[in-house]
DNA sequence: TCTAAATGTTCTAGCTGCTAGAGGTTCAAG
DNA sequence: CTTGAACCTCTAGCAGCTAGAACATTTAGA
C-alpha cells in the first residue's frame, strides 16, 4: 500500500495534483486508514501513469477521461481512441502553425532593431503599425 | 469620441477585456459621461491597439506593460525592448521544439493504430507504458 | 416628447490545470 | 513516548480573459 507522497514520487506528479485529479474525478476515491489518509495500490500508479503521460503529451483533461474511460472497456472500438490521438494531434500542428509565423515576425523584428533609443525602436514601432507586418497573424498568439 | 463598444471594433478587442485591461490598469481610466460611461480618444485606439498586436505575438502582459513603458519614454535605451523581443524569440522556439517532439510521438501513436478493439489498441498501449516512447519528453506538453 | 432597443454600467463567478498556504492531525522511527 | 515528517481539509491564487445577472444610459424613430 502506498501513501500519496509515494505515488507522487512513482508517477512524478505533486500531491496536490493527485488530490486534484480526485476530486475532478479523474482518479478514484481511494482506501483510507482508520486515521484517515488515502492509501494506494497499484491499479492506481497505472492510472496516474497513464494520465501523466497524456498529459505529457498535451491531451487536455476532458480527453484524457475519455482515454480512460475507452481504457476501461476493452470491448469498445479502437476507432475512438484514435479519432481522440488525430484530434490532439490536428491541435498540435495547429499550435505549430501559429508559433512559426510568430517566430518568423519576431525575428525579422529583433533583426531590423540597430540599438538607438525607443524613439526609433522597430521592435515598438512594428508593434506600433500593424500594416508593417508581412503576415495578418490574427489568431497567432493562440 | 469613442464609445467602448467603437473602440472594441476598431481594435478587434472585446468590450470585457477592454475594461479588464483598465482593471489591471493597461489602459488608462478614460474620461465618461455625466451617466457614467467611459468615452475614448485616438490616443487609446493607438495604444489598445498596440496591446492587442503584442498579445497576438504571444507577448504576456507583463511585458507588454514594460513595452508600453518603454514606448512612453522615447529617450530610454532600445535595448530593453529588443532584450524582451528576444525573450519572447526563446519562449516561441521552445514551445515549437516541445511541439515538434510531441507531434512525432502523435503520429506514431497513431500510424501504428490498426483499428481494432481497444483491447489492442495502439494509442491506449502507448499511454499505460511510457517504455514505448522514443523522446523521454518530461516537459513536452507544457 | 416619448418609447424602445441597443449599448452601456458594476459585480461576481467561471474557464484550464494546477499550485501554495494556513492550520491542524496522523504516522513511523528511535 | 516523543518528535518530525508527512498527511488532512479548505481556501485562494496564477494567466487572460469570458459570460451572465441586474440595472442604467444613450440614441433614433414615431
Amino acid at each position: 500500500m502506498l501513501t500519496i507522497g509515494s505515488l507522487g514520487k512513482k508517477t512524478g506528479t505533486k500531491v496536490q495534483t493527485i488530490r486534484y485529479y480526485e476530486q475532478i474525478g479523474l482518479m478514484p476515491e481511494p482506501g483510507r486508514t482508520e486515521g484517515g489518509q488515502r492509501r494506494y495500490g497499484y491499479a492506481e500508479v497505472d492510472r496516474l501513469s497513464f494520465i501523466r503521460h497524456a498529459r505529457q503529451l498535451g491531451f487536455p483533461l476532458e480527453a484524457i477521461r475519455e482515454l480512460l474511460d475507452l481504457s476501461d472497456n476493452p470491448d469498445r472500438s479502437c476507432h475512438e481512441a484514435d479519432s481522440i490521438a488525430r484530434r490532439q494531434l490536428k491541435q498540435v500542428e495547429l499550435r505549430m502553425d501559429r508559433l512559426k509565423a510568430l517566430r518568423t515576425e519576431l525575428k525579422r523584428m529583433i533583426h531590423e532593431c540597430s540599438g538607438g533609443n525607443t524613439a526609433d525602436c522597430k521592435v515598438l514601432e512594428v508593434l506600433r503599425d500593424h500594416s508593417e507586418c508581412l503576415t495578418n497573424h490574427d489568431e497567432i498568439g493562440a
